[in-house]
Parts: structure tokens; C-alpha cells; sequence
DNA sequence: TATGTAGATTGATGGCCGTCGATCTGGTGC
DNA sequence: GCACCAGATCGACGGCCATCAATCTACATA
């Protein structure tokens, strides 16, 4: 219970020795961390991240039934992979009478990106 | 073009109407879409985001004594977090002593860095 | 109107993830 | 030997994720 008040110096590094450098706080901040992560996260499965992998080399917009035959899941799983992408704001789409239209967003990957370089 | 040259009769598609540009295959092999996505997915969580930052803004190695008080988990947690990234191949470790040092392997980011420009 | 079609949504399921306290490991110093 | 320490590992818990078949929603065409 009754704890000695003085934090006493149990510091016990010996003479001089340091683990290592001061401490380095992160550059990053947490804002900005948290949104380079939900990209990151949302890149963090194989289809997704070929699906961003097509629509980026496709200059134009790609039809969702162009898509769909190129992976291995079925239709519903896709559509889900392209809301998680849409709501990580890397992608966007349009819809034009039957069909929808995916490509995308310009700068989506640019903070990611600069992050990394 | 050749456009006409009508394949099956349940094609309702009107008169030379496409949804879109024909399929394109994606650029990304499987084996590199899965390795990009597992370092997309390691850095996919806020700390462990944050955790690269540090080690990477650090020349050296850094203790994980020193790494442990910047961020609102508990020990255990962060240490389960380094793991992560040592499973993902971004960082390495070692031991000295009591203490335990980390650094980020030099290319451990290229290959995602590389598919994003 | 009725039928067919593209794509989104729903509900269920099994597995994985982030977090914690507690414990274990092995190196240090008395 | 013994106590202490840094860091890894364990076990458990709650929540989230990827997947599917089935269904729903618009739109298009007859």
C-alpha cells in the first residue's frame, strides 16, 4: 500500500550506457496515420489490390461486368471488395443505365505514396 | 472494330452498344499481388503505421524500451504489433543484452512503393 | 404489363485480428 | 544463489473480415 512517494532512482543502466538514442516521436501524425492506414488496409488483400491494379492501368471507367470474370469469387464478394474500396476513398463509381462504372480517384494514393518515398 | 459479328442471341446489348472497353487482364501476377497486399496489410493498422515512421525517420536501431511509451497500448500489444511487421518482412530484429533493437530491412517497402507510382 | 438482366444488399458462417493481463524466458547485478 | 528487469509468448475475449447463396432493386426490352 504506502508506496514510497520518491520514484527512486531504480535505474539501473549502467554508468553511461543508454539503450539506445533519445526517444523519436513519430513524424506521422495520428490523423494522418490513420487515414495512410485505412488505404493501406484497404490495398491489404490480393483482389482488391488487383482490382485498384486494373482500374489504374485502364485510363478510362471499367463496367463491374468486365470485372467480375477476371477473379476467382463470385459477383457478390466483388461488389463487397468494391464498397471497402469505395469507402476508402480510392475509388469511385457511376452508374449508367444497367451497368456500373468503376475507376479511380486521382489522388486517392497520393499520400500513401509520398508517405513511402 | 469488327463489332457486329454477333455471338449469342441473348446478347440484348443494342446495336454496336459495349458497357465498356474489352477486358484487361491485370498487370499484377497473383504471387506479387499477394506479396504487395501483405505489406499493404502490415501497415495497415495506425500504430503499427506509426511504428515504421519512427524506425524509419531512425538511422540506427531502436529499443523497443524507447518505442513502448509513445504509443497507448500496453507491452504486450506492441510487441505483438513488431511481430507483425517482422512476419510482413518490414522489420528485423535484435537482441543486445536485455534490451531488444529494431530496424526497417532496407527494401522491405520497395516492391508496394514501386506499384504505386 | 411481364420478363430478363446488372449489380447491390442481406444474413449466415468460419476464421482472423487487436487488445489485455498473466506468465514465461533469459540476461543482469547483487 | 537470488531478485530484478526487458521483452516475448500465452489464453481469452469481442469484434471485424472474406465468402457465399439468396434476395432485392432498377433498368431495359418486348
Amino acid at each position: 500500500m504506502a508506496v514510497d512517494l520518491v520514484l527512486a532512482p531504480k535505474q539501473k543502466r549502467a554508468a553511461g550506457e543508454r539503450c539506445c538514442e533519445p526517444v523519436v516521436y513519430p513524424d506521422v501524425e495520428r490523423d494522418q496515420a490513420l487515414r495512410i492506414a485505412v488505404v493501406a488496409k484497404a490495398l491489404g488483400d490480393p483482389i482488391r489490390l488487383q482490382l485498384v491494379d486494373v482500374l489504374r492501368k485502364h485510363a478510362g471507367k471499367v463496367c463491374v461486368c468486365e470485372l467480375v470474370p477476371l477473379f476467382d469469387v463470385s459477383q457478390s464478394t466483388l461488389s463487397h471488395h468494391l464498397k471497402v474500396l469505395r469507402g476508402a476513398g480510392i475509388v469511385e463509381s457511376e452508374r449508367r443505365g444497367l451497368w456500373a462504372y468503376y475507376y479511380v480517384l486521382p489522388d486517392a494514393l497520393k499520400e500513401l505514396s509520398a508517405w513511402l518515398s
